[in-house]
DNA sequence: GCCAACGTTGGC
DNA sequence: GCCAACGTTGGC
């Protein structure tokens, strides 16, 4: 049984244009443990990714993603000059995991937050909620049509 | 830059 | 185990 996710990515440090060039990314720098555990427990190859872009400008969903290979031990965390070095993670017991995603498809607009929010159909959506932090989300089959519905709209 | 919301840390 | 202090996230 696969799965839909969503993403967070700050534009400014990996968007999806940089995905797009690398076309596949190891998504290193999760450190928290609920993300870490959806990540670790439940990805699995061929799951569909929602790319969204955080704490920038425009904040929203600026394309499609898929996972394709589940997770392993994320090597930032065993990296003394990496920002997300974490000395508290043993090699031997890794501590945090990360997935390799590939580049599907930039959308020609993106679908920003204000308009997650105005779409009928979408108020349950996890990264809609008050307060949410977390930067790997579930997404249901029916959200995840209505969006790609939406990206495929004029101005969308 | 502000600040609400949330997660983590550490003293007790 | 409680909870205050602190750090981070992320929209605005």
């Amino acid at each position: 049984m696969s799965h839909i996710w969503l993403m967070k990515s700050e534009p400014a440090t990996f968007s999806i244009a940089d995905l797009q060039e690398s076309k596949i990314t190891g998504w290193e720098g999760v450190r928290n443990y609920q993300a870490r555990n959806m990540l670790r427990d439940e990805m699995q190859v061929g799951d569909r990714v929602l790319f969204y872009h955080s704490n920038c400008a425009i904040p929203g969903i600026a394309g499609l993603a898929e996972v394709v290979r589940a997770s392993y031990p994320d090597p930032t965390a065993f990296d003394p000059s990496s920002p997300y070095f974490d000395e508290k993670s043993d090699p031997t017991n890794p501590r945090w995991y990360q997935v390799d995603v590939k580049f599907i498809r930039k959308f020609p607009h993106i679908i920003t937050l204000a308009q997650l929010r105005a779409t009928f159909g979408l108020e349950a959506m996890w990264v809609l909620r008050k307060g949410n932090r977390l930067s790997i989300t579930p997404v249901t089959a029916k959200e995840y049509a209505i969006i790609l519905q939406l990206s495929e709209t004029e101005n969308g």
